[in-house]
DNA sequence: CTAGGGTTAG
């Protein structure tokens, strides 16, 4: 532009820094926006929304915030795309609080929501574990005069998942049918990932007929589905036929598709396959924290304990998974001292745990300790959760 | 410029 004379304009100030928002560099972002600034050029109201967004996607709720407040101040008036993105920032930083508030302040000032402002508020919710809340704003949104979409369906699905309330998630699946907004793959995907998760292979399998079917354009993310779903029948030669057929078409495959295959081979037992797959991720500079984790799980429960503990000494970042399936195995081969040990790690780096880890392990120490240690141990667990919170 | 899908433990 620069060499043909063209002087750029907010609007070419507004796609970079919307690009450098993508490319996940929130200085790029910031740069742009002072450039701008530099050279005269008045922001209009995309520029601070893209701006907000930013700063709210690389964990800046503050910043964002001071700079929603700015606006306010200015001549520039928020949008409904700025009220969204506030709110939708957020929730995503954990003030699905907040986002409530601003929601309610908004509607008294006679602010009419989208269907989009709904779909932002239900999925925080969904995130915060707040079924009921999340239900209700549900029924506000049908009985706001705009409809749900299939976005608003595959939120409210995924939730009822994730809690294991599979019934219940079909049955959203099919009201999302009967009114017309079935013929979506991120649904169906939805759908069917969760009935492979909890071992419903038929079902499973009628669900992606009727995809396969549709006719869909699939991208990477389904054909993962696909993948998963030959690796969980423990057909591993077919997963990686597949493999085959997404990359043919152009797709690249990621980092789930990765840790699919990876874990595929856990399950089927072939560990050496599983670890050298592991270990070219690693070569590439990519570090997996799932695929360990399948990993350790798998080691653990064909007996390789300590195998799967020098692992998991070798492990930069771990998670909740990696030290259950320790904590879990170690139990069960009644080593309780080191799974106690491990238990309480966990509880210091602010992890969640399960509430059958913690009983195993209790009940492990009581029957093998003395009464002293399980008192010394439960006063240990009981310090580390007050100095988390 | 803003909203949904796909991977692991119990």
């Amino acid at each position: 532009m620069k060499e043909a004379g063209v002087s750029p304009n907010v609007v070419t100030y507004n796609s970079l820094m919307a690009g450098a928002t993508r490319g996940h560099t929130l200085s790029k972002c910031f740069d742009m926006f002072e450039v701008m600034l530099e050279m005269g050029i008045v922001p209009d109201a995309w520029s601070y929304n893209t701006l907000i967004h930013c700063l709210f996607k690389y964990g800046q709720p503050d910043e964002a915030y001071r700079v929603f407040n700015d606006i306010l101040l200015q001549n520039i008036y928020p949008c409904q795309t700025t009220y969204n993105i506030m709110m939708n920032g957020l929730c995503r930083n954990g003030y699905i609080k907040n986002a409530l508030i601003l929601f309610r302040n908004l509607e008294r000032h006679g602010y009419i929501p989208e269907t989009m402002t709904f779909n932002i508020l239900i999925n925080g919710l969904c995130k915060s574990e707040k079924w009921k809340d999340t239900m209700k704003l549900f029924e506000e949104l049908q009985q706001s005069g705009f409809s749900p979409n299939a976005i608003t369906y595959t939120t409210l699905m995924k939730c009822c998942f994730k809690h294991k309330h599979l019934r219940k998630g079909l049955e959203i699946f099919s009201e999302m049918k009967n009114k017309g907004y079935a013929y979506d793959l991120f649904s169906y995907c939805t759908v069917i990932g969760a009935l492979l998760k909890s071992g419903r292979t038929q079902e499973a399998n009628k669900y992606v007929a009727f995809m396969i079917k549709i006719g869909y354009q699939l991208d990477i993310a389904s054909y993962n589905t696909l993948i998963n779903m030959h690796c969980k029948a423990g057909k591993l030669e077919n997963a990686f036929n597949l493999l085959n057929v997404a990359e043919e078409s152009g797709l690249e495959c990621d980092i789930y598709t990765h840790t699919i295959l990876i874990d595929g081979l856990c399950k089927a037992g072939n560990i050496v396959d599983a670890e050298r797959h592991i270990n070219h991720l690693n070569s590439m500079g990519f570090y997996c924290l799932v695929a360990f984790n399948c990993f350790i799980d798998t080691l653990c429960k064909l007996g390789h304990i300590d195998y799967a503990l020098q692992v998991f000494h070798s492990m930069d970042v771990k998670d909740s998974f990696t030290y259950s399936s320790l904590v879990h195995n170690l139990c069960k081969a009644r080593r309780y001292r080191l799974a106690s040990e491990l238990l309480l790690s966990s509880i210091k780096a602010g992890l969640k745990i399960l509430k059958s880890d913690k009983k195993a392990v209790f009940e492990g120490l009581t029957l093998t300790g003395s009464v002293k240690d399980v008192q010394t141990f439960k006063l240990k667990v009981r310090v580390a959760k007050l100095l988390n919170y």
